[in-house]
DNA sequence: CTGTGACTAAGAGTCCGTT
DNA sequence: GAACGGACTCTTAGTCACA
């Protein structure tokens, strides 16, 4: 599986955990909320230090992310 | 520290634990040479899809090279 | 073998909406 | 709330010549 689309499964998965939206996820890992939407359909291949702002926000490990 | 810096540190010591050089470790993660020494350098940003190569090229989680 | 500046095409990331 | 589109700016991807 790509890579773009374990971390599209890890996030929706993870925030949903948490009872956020993706616009309170958003606010928190301070990234527009359009582009989490697209990352949550692996629409996107994101930088490394925006997926470090989400595992921040998350409070999980980068690997947690996309291993 | 950053995780551009975490990703440099750890990608010249697995490198060189291979005993590779970054024309080798380039060719085998199908990456630039020059690239290579700027990841090295921390001087890149790169996407989740580079660094996936990168991490198959060295046979190791994308954890091991990011947290 | 590695570092660095420069370059273009492509895509990252934002912001406005509507469904 | 979430998916999706269009349009926009800015950075990354990928490469080269040269030090």
């Amino acid at each position: 599986m790509d890579v773009t689309q374990r971390l599209a499964r890890n996030l929706r998965r993870l925030r949903q955990q948490k009872g956020w939206s993706q616009e309170e996820f958003a606010f928190r890992a301070d990234i527009h909320r359009t582009y989490v939407s697209d990352l949550e359909r692996g629409a996107r291949n994101p930088t490394i230090t925006v997926v470090d702002r989400l595992a921040t926000a998350l409070d999980v490990k980068l690997g947690e992310l996309l291993d």
